[in-house]
DNA sequence: TTTTGAGTTGTTCGA
DNA sequence: GTCGAACAACTCAAA
C-alpha cells in the first residue's frame, strides 16, 4: 500500500453479515468517493469462550475464504486480524487512514457496547463510523406500542409488524459500485494461523423448497425437511430481505422470522433477560439443578426417546428440530427441575444456529419465566410428544441406534410424578 | 381511565 | 375414538 492511497478510502467491517449481495453498510461504503477497504476482526474476547475447533468459527472462516476468492476479480483481497477489538483498531489505523469506517448494526449487549467505544475512539480520530440497519428487518425501536413502550406479547407485536411491512414495503437498495474496492493483495492467514482448527461439524446450505408445506410438515422431525437456515441468517450469509421476499405470502413461516426478531427486540429493551427471568415472580423456583441428573440429559441417557434423540442430534451435528428443542427443553426444566440457564449455556456451545436472543427467549419460554410463555402448568409429556410427532419411531430410531435393546436406559423418573413435582413447586414459589 | 378480550407450539380427565 | 373443560388465575394491548 503506498503510503498516497492509505488515507482515500473508507473501511467496512464484516461481523454477522458474512457476503457481498444485498449488505446494507457494504453497500452504503461502495456508493461513497472513496473505495472500500473491506476487514474482518477475530474478536478475541468472543473466542475466548470457544474451543479451537468451533464449528461455527470454521463456517465463519469458510466464508470469510468464500468473501476473499468474491473479491479477487476486482483486485481486492479481505484484511482478516485476530485481536482485542480496540487494539486491532489502533492498529489499522497506523497502516491506514480511513475516511469513514462502515458496520452493520448489531443488537446484543456485547455488541452495542463494542460498538460505542469503537465508535468514540473513531470520532476520536475524527473518522465517522456509519452504522445501518441490515439484519432484522424492524429493529428494536422500529415496533413499538401506540405509547411508544415495546411490546411483550408476540400476536400483537406480530401484527404491527406485519401492518408495517405491508404499509411501507421490503426496501432493496440497487447493487451499485461492486468493484469499489481498494486494490489490495493481503494474504488471508490459514486456520492455523489463527489458532484455529477445522470442525467435524459442518453448517449445511439452507434450502426453502419444500417451505410452501412448512405448516404442514413442521413439527415432524422425522422428515428431515427443515430449511436449515437459521444458521445463515445467525451469520448473515444470506440477506432477510430476500428469505422474506421469498415467505411473504408463506404466513406460518414469516411468523418464524418475526419470532426471531421478537426476541431481538426483547433483549434490545430489557438486556437483564440474559441473567434475570423475564418475569421476576418465578425467581424463587427452588430448582433441584442435580448434576447427575444434568448429564444425562446432556449425554441423551434420560431414558425418554424424544428427549435422548433431540440430545443425541445435537451432539452429533449442532442441529436440533424445533419441535425437539421444545421437548427437550421442558424436561430440563420442568422434570428435572433445573434451571434453564444451565440448558441455555449447553445448546449456546453446541448450536450451530446459536443466537442469544432466540435462545434466551425460547428457554424462558420454556421455563415459563419468560415474555408470552406457555403457563407453568403446561408439561409436555415426551411419551405423548413422540406418539404425536414420531409416531412410526423413524426419528428417534436413527439417533438412538440400541433403542430396543438392554442398553438403553429405562426412565430416568416417572413422567406423571414429575410432571405433579414440576406444577406443585412453580405453584409454591408463585405464592 | 376503565374495561374487555386475548394469549405459539399441551396434557389429562371424564363424559 | 372424540370432545370440551380444567389446569390458575394473570398480564398485556387496545378500544
Amino acid at each position: 500500500m503506498k503510503e498516497k492511497t492509505a488515507n482515500k478510502m473508507v473501511a467496512f467491517w464484516f461481523r454477522r453479515d458474512l457476503r457481498l449481495d444485498d449488505n446494507r453498510a457494504l453497500q452504503e461504503a461502495l456508493n461513497s468517493e472513496f473505495p472500500v477497504l473491506p476487514l474482518f476482526i477475530f474478536d478475541e474476547e468472543i473466542l475466548a469462550d470457544l474451543p479451537e475447533d468451533d464449528p461455527r468459527l470454521t463456517f465463519i472462516y469458510r466464508r470469510l475464504q468464500l468473501i476473499n476468492d468474491q473479491l479477487r476479480p476486482y483486485g481486492s483481497s479481505l484484511y482478516c486480524v485476530k485481536g482485542k477489538v480496540p487494539e486491532v483498531w489502533s492498529s489499522i489505523l497506523k497502516t491506514f487512514q480511513p475516511k469513514a469506517v462502515y458496520a452493520n448494526e448489531d443488537y446484543e449487549p456485547y455488541a452495542i457496547g463494542r460498538d460505542n467505544k469503537t465508535e468514540q475512539f473513531l470520532v476520536q480520530q475524527g473518522i465517522p463510523f456509519k452504522r445501518c440497519k441490515d439484519q432484522v428487518i424492524f429493529a428494536g425501536r422500529e415496533v413499538l406500542k401506540a405509547d411508544q413502550m415495546p411490546y411483550t406479547v408476540f400476536t400483537p407485536y406480530k401484527n404491527q409488524w406485519l401492518h408495517k411491512l405491508r404499509s411501507q414495503g421490503l426496501e432493496f437498495k440497487k447493487p451499485e459500485n461492486r468493484d469499489h474496492y481498494v486494490k489490495l493483495n493481503w494474504p488471508l492467514p490459514d486456520l492455523a494461523e489463527l489458532g484455529f482448527k477445522a470442525s467435524k461439524l459442518k453448517v449445511r446450505d439452507y434450502s426453502l423448497d419444500k417451505v410452501d408445506n412448512y405448516h404442514k410438515i413442521r413439527d415432524f422431525p422425522t422428515l428431515d425437511q427443515t430449511t436449515y437456515l437459521s444458521p445463515h441468517l445467525r451469520f448473515g450469509t444470506v440477506s432477510i430481505r430476500q428469505i422474506v421476499l421469498q415467505v411473504l405470502e408463506n404466513e406460518a413461516f414469516l411468523s418464524e422470522l418475526i419470532w426471531r426478531e421478537f426476541f431481538m427486540q426483547i433483549l434490545y429493551h430489557f438486556p437483564e433477560v440474559v441473567h434475570n427471568n423475564f418475569k421476576r415472580k418465578y425467581d424463587f423456583i427452588p430448582w433441584r439443578n442435580n448434576e447427575q441428573e444434568f448429564e444425562r440429559w446432556t449425554l441423551g441417557l434420560t431414558g425418554y426417546p424424544m428427549v435422548d434423540a433431540g440430545m443425541r442430534q445435537l451432539n452429533a451435528t449442532g442441529y436440533m428440530h424445533n419441535r425437539v428443542r421444545m421437548v427437550v427443553a421442558g424436561f430440563l426444566c420442568k422434570h428435572l427441575l433445573i434451571d434453564w440457564r444451565w440448558g441455555e449455556a449447553y445448546f449456546a456451545a453446541k448450536l450451530l444456529d446459536y443466537e442469544l436472543s432466540s435462545n434466551n427467549g425460547n428457554w424462558q419460554w420454556a421455563a415459563g419465566t419468560g415474555c408470552d410463555a406457555a403457563p407453568y402448568f403446561r408439561v409436555f409429556n415426551p411419551a405423548e410428544q413422540l406418539r404425536k410427532f414420531d409416531p412410526d419411531k423413524a426419528y428417534v430410531r436413527q439417533w438412538i441406534p440400541e433403542l430396543h435393546t438392554a442398553s438403553y436406559p429405562s426412565e430416568m423418573l416417572e413422567h406423571t410424578q414429575a410432571r405433579e413435582r414440576a406444577i406443585s413447586t412453580y405453584r409454591s414459589a408463585l405464592k
